[in-house]
DNA sequence: AACTTATACGGAGGATGTCTCCGTTTAGCA
DNA sequence: TGCTAAACGGAGACATCCTCCGTATAAGTT
């Protein structure tokens, strides 16, 4: 048996710039509204060969799901400021209003989805857990402080808010699709 | 100028049967989980060839949408009979459920969603209208008969249950989606 | 600084799926 | 039974996906 090599090399600096500048370029086929995004033309976009592509994500859905947790990322750090800095139900609310503006409006689920149906939450639970966590802990917060029924399933109010922020096709959606925030919260509280 | 044709002939009797053929080929290659449907394939299950469900449905989005308008009419009719024998506020719960039940088990939507994307409401305007005249109708009812708010636009809801049912890809989402037609309800009173 | 080598790059080209075009077949009608 | 509009079928042009491998380069070594 060989000797396990302890000492690894360091990643290298030209892979790891342009694995960002593929997940820039993806991100902004998704922004502009591309159903259809090329592989092709987003290594192009990228200032990169196809191959490169390919390497660093082997499947289209890895693709996605690295544009996908980069945006989680963010949507999971605004969770704990506002638990921080709000009281328990407006932490909530306001959580799940940025949720709609930060996915829908960058039409990015949308095209996600594609994949999510795949299989049984391929794609989703992977950069899910960081969700699962954000409203879980709000959700609990605003239980302890009687804002919202024991037992209302976190989860529940997740897979609302992913399907909500899904139909952001025509215009007219956002307004929609924050009244029903209202209207789930409304229907979550203790005495409803 | 040519003299108008008043007598057309009578469509072909097999053009008409290998249309419903091939949407219901169609269908069952959703419900068999087939994410990637292949045409050649559709077209073989349906035993024509392939030209043939080129002609009957020049685009992808517009198989799809003829195998969605067949379901929509189901539902739609579904909701005229609930309308006449339960009261307006269970009637309107009973829908819901059964909208659930009726698009997510077959996990219809789901790939529906491709083309729904693409632009503002291309499938879904069309066989959409139907299902806005039901919950119009239902939630009309309701809101004569006090169990709803007023000011609730009825496709906020329409718009919650395409979402919710569109998350139908892990265990237990079935569960999940009739706790939130409950939510949705409850945070639609009056008094909420 | 020069050398070694693991790591990453790029894109040609084969595999796979989409869709068109047109010669052949068939159902309706007289 | 003959005529013809309507429908059929599938070969093949076209588009996109993805693999493979020779070349280039950054990290570590002396």
């Amino acid at each position: 048996m060989t000797e396990e090599k302890t000492t690894r090399r360091r990643p290298r600096s030209d892979g790891q710039r342009n694995r960002e500048r593929l997940i820039e370029a993806a991100k902004a086929a998704f922004q502009d509204g591309e159903t259809e995004m090329r592989f092709d033309e987003i290594s192009r976009r990228a200032g990169v060969g196809i191959g490169t592509l390919y390497r660093h994500f082997p499947t289209r859905d890895a693709l996605i799901e690295a544009v996908y947790r980069t945006e989680v990322e963010g949507l999971s750090a605004a969770a704990q400021q506002l638990a921080a800095t709000c009281v328990p139900a407006e932490a909530l609310r306001s959580w799940m209003r940025l949720f709609v503006d930060y996915f829908a409006t960058k039409q990015l689920i949308a095209p996600a989805l594609n994949s999510l149906v795949g299989g049984p939450g391929q794609l989703y639970a992977t950069s899910g857990e960081h969700l699962k966590t954000a409203i879980r802990e709000l959700v609990g917060r605003a239980v302890e402080n009687g804002d919202i029924r024991a037992d209302l399933d976190p989860f529940d109010l997740l897979r609302a808010l992913v399907g909500v922020a899904n139909v952001a096709a025509d215009p007219g959606w956002e307004a929609s699709a924050k009244r029903l925030v209202d209207i789930l919260i409304a229907g979550s509280r203790p005495d409803a």
